[in-house]
DNA sequence: AAGACGAAAGTGGTTGA
DNA sequence: TCAACAACTTTCGTCTT
């Protein structure tokens, strides 16, 4: 306890500047720059009443946690499950708790304890470990993709509901992990593309979709299709662009999806265009392969999109 | 030489009988 | 379960800057 306690200090220090920020948000005082990544590029509004960061998606306000109705049923979930850890709120301090639980079946302490439990605990001890396995293969994405803490802690809280429903079984904890991070960063509105999560997933992306498909059917999960304006944040900082150019492709895709131009197209090919048109329209070129190299999407598919978007809505992209 | 263009064939996922 | 289908990719020759 001395040491959970200790803990909990430590995450609340570390934690502090995104505390503040967050106090902030429901003060006075205005955020300036991204408690995470230090960004100054943050982005509001959408119709969703929240400020979050181009670079990194931190959403900063916090009304988005208390959004989806998943997460009220989570929470009452996660009262007994943490109540059993014993752990404060974070994640960060969650996995501290379980390692706690590693020390103590160590060698070298109660090994004769431990001899008599073994039989009666292997099982419980397996699925702790690959949990504990789960979530540092979450953590360990999370991070190479730079994705705040709050969605980290969403897919945990995925992966527990998951456990709960013997859905894991017989699965691969490495595809399982990695769709719902990819679901996690769709609820959030921060998504990345399969692409990206692929690289730094330890499976393939047929694997992916496969467990993708799965745990929205089983654990009754919507995940709306994702905006291609959601992307554009990201998209742009990539490219080294202004934030007149990301709202000047948020324009264009705001009209674009008024005319229905959108319709049954891939929204990462819709979200390329525009910032395509957007640069060239501010003078600030890019070239297709570049915006493709970032997109991962083609030369091809930006044409056509950006064929199809200048004409329709009448945008002059002469030079 | 590099970027943009577009035709044509190929790929993987979705849909509907 | 299978075939049709649309979106997207790959490839490649041509035009433009």
């Amino acid at each position: 306890m001395v040491t959970l306690e200790r803990d909990k200090k430590e995450g609340a220090d570390r934690a502090g500047e995104e505390e503040r920020g967050r106090d902030n948000a429901g003060g006075k005082e205005e955020i300036k720059e991204c408690p995470e990544c230090g960004s100054r590029s943050l982005i509001r509004d959408y119709g969703k009443a929240e400020i979050f960061c181009a670079d990194c998606g931190l959403v900063i306000t916090e009304n988005i946690v208390d959004l989806g109705p998943e997460w009220r049923a989570f929470d009452s979930e996660q009262m007994s499950k943490r109540t059993r850890v014993g752990a404060p709120m974070t994640y960060r301090i969650h996995d501290k708790g379980l390692s706690t639980v590693v020390n103590w079946g160590s060698p070298g302490q109660g090994q004769y304890k431990l001899k008599k439990l073994q039989q009666r605990t292997h099982i419980a001890n397996t699925t702790e470990r690959s949990f504990i396995f789960a979530l540092s293969e979450i953590d360990r994405m999370a991070c190479a993709l730079r994705l705040p803490v709050n969605i980290r802690e969403a897919a945990s809280m995925l992966y527990r509901k998951a456990m709960k429903k013997r859905l894991i079984r017989g699965r691969s904890i490495e595809g399982i992990t990695t769709a719902l991070l990819y679901i996690a960063c769709r609820q959030y509105g921060v998504p990345r593309t399969l692409e990206e999560v692929r690289e730094i997933s330890r499976v393939g992306q047929k694997e992916i979709s496969r467990a993708y498909r799965f745990l929205l059917r089983e654990l009754d999960l919507k995940v709306s299709p994702a905006s291609p304006i959601d992307f554009v944040p990201r998209f742009c900082s990539l490219l080294d662009l202004s934030g007149d150019i990301r709202a000047k492709a948020i324009e264009i895709i705001k009209k674009a999806t008024e005319a229905e131009l959108t319709n049954g197209r891939g929204p990462i090919g819709i979200a390329a265009a525009a910032i395509y048109i957007a640069a060239i329209l501010s003078g600030e070129h890019r070239t297709q392969k570049e915006v493709s190299d970032v997109t991962g999407v083609t030369e091809v598919t930006i044409r056509n999109r950006y064929k199809e978007l200048s004409e329709q809505l009448e945008i002059d992209v002469l030079l």
